[in-house]
DNA sequence: CCAAGTACCTTGTATCACAAAGTACCTTAC
DNA sequence: GTAAGGTACTTTGTGATACAAGGTACTTGG
């Protein structure tokens, strides 16, 4: 048990939060999905993001279209589903309940060192 | 896909952080952390929690102490190491970046609805 | 033609939450 | 003293997922 793998697991299910926020404010493909989760900090390689977007397009969450690039291979753009806005509501919802749930926790171990 | 499981993995790793801060505070055993997370409404159930405490515990982060019970069979009283608070720090750590980094997510969707 | 860059895909591994069923100890009531 | 019920801890098997590593395919420029 290393703090990297900590990391790991503490990420896990936040990336297709992540991911479907992403797609829902329009037309994407990959790399652009790459870009804004590094520069949200939010590391994440190929071999995560593809099998992702894959599960998330069978669950009927997203749609893609290709489209021809000119300057490369063609790319795949993906749109969020009706289905997969409901689905982002759920996890928005989750997610705000989960941080306040980790919060309560936090703050309840600082409270405790300040009475000590 | 359901919202169920996606609830599954967003917390994962993130029950580990939960239970070292509440270890943190003291000597507990399982029925205290229990009722602690379920009044923080974090659920969880004792198959996942007891095998999390060996976890933790095999790789040195907490100990325990087995205790004599006025009302029943003896419990296993749980303490922090300095191993297990150095990890919890890191954890910490992650746990505000990463909550930084879906907030940033969250927040430039929500400026894109209200521009539109 | 071929090297380099871009984009997408696949396989195998390690890890984890959970359900379900099981083991063991203690107290109470008869 | 023993049966029943409650408390506490444990184990097994399943499904899901992030990641590393390697692979396929298309395009452009020399």
């Amino acid at each position: 048990m290393n703090i990297e793998n900590a990391q790991v697991q503490m990420r896990k299910g936040i990336l297709e939060f992540c991911i479907l926020h992403i797609i829902s404010r329009g037309e994407v493909y990959a790399s652009d999905m790459l870009d804004e989760l590094t520069s949200a900090k939010i590391m994440v390689v190929e071999g995560t993001l593809y099998p992702l977007l894959t599960r998330l397009k069978n669950s009927g969450l997203l749609e893609y279209k290709w489209v021809e690039s000119s300057s490369g291979p063609p790319r795949k753009y993906y749109v969020i589903t009706e289905t997969g806005l409901e689905f982002l509501t759920g996890m928005q919802a989750t997610w705000v309940e989960l941080s306040e749930s980790v919060n309560t926790i936090i703050h309840k171990t600082e409270a405790l060192k300040t009475s000590a």
